[in-house]
DNA sequence: ATGAATGCAAAAACTTTGCATGACG
DNA sequence: CGTCATGCAAAGTTTTTGCATTCAT
């Protein structure tokens, strides 16, 4: 059951909290918006609120249960906090998101920072990319 | 005058384009929103609409006269596209904007995409800093 | 029991669009 | 002059908020 984790982190188990863990848990391979996460539930009968998941979402992303994303300025997309950190490339075709890990970028990244006197917080990494034709 | 920088990209020189671009040249070192643009305008006591700033940045974009940037997920910022590729760092405290560029991360980027069997269409890296304590 | 969480609807923030008028080439 | 661009206002999207009710502990 998932109600450890939430109580975990500090937040109470209610249905709806458990039923968006869920969600996210059997789509971890993919990126969600709120929208489809409250499709989702209406789908499986479930009386929830589209106000709700934008609330639990934001929780979960502050609880380092999820990870928010905007690939596009127009909408944000979540994933479930899955093991180890990843950057991301968008098939400008289709839409397919592919993830990725590179050390090099990673440590060049923290020297960038070190050097101009800055602590690393974050950062963000989408590659566009295109079939080769 | 800009009239030709215009023309060059097959856009009519018309009044509300020459201000807006003459603000992103006079901004060229910030990253402005099109409320901004919109702001400086309206001081100065152009007539202009909103809707105009959104509808020439948009083309300018696509003539890449400017960039479009999304830092955080709620608005766009555009800067003029002044000489070769950077990368922007935000300082989470201050709100404030650093370009930098690094070949070595440029580099490994093009190599993730080959690697995937993909063509680079273009990226966005964001680094977000805070300063040291 | 009691404070937190929810659903609903309304509002907010940002951006786009329809349309009549006005400006560019 | 014909067309393209503009301003205004209205509509579209995505996300947030207020409030009465319900739920978890």
């Amino acid at each position: 059951m998932d109600t450890f984790e939430l109580k975990k982190v500090g937040l109470k188990a209610t249905l709806p909290r458990l039923r968006i863990l869920e969600i996210m848990e059997r789509n971890a391979d993919r990126h969600l918006s709120a929208e489809d996460v409250y499709k989702a539930l209406i789908d499986a009968g479930e009386d929830v609120g589209l106000a709700t998941i934008y609330r639990v979402l934001t929780q979960f992303e502050a609880a380092g249960i999820v990870e928010r994303h905007n690939f596009d300025g127009n909408h944000a997309v979540f994933e479930i906090a899955k093991g180890p950190h990843h950057d991301h490339m968008v098939n400008v075709d289709t839409g397919h998101v592919i993830e990725f890990f590179d050390e090099e970028i990673e440590k060049r990244q923290r020297a960038i920072v070190e050097a101009h006197g800055f602590d690393l917080q974050g950062h963000s990494l989408v590659l566009f990319v295109k079939n080769r034709t």
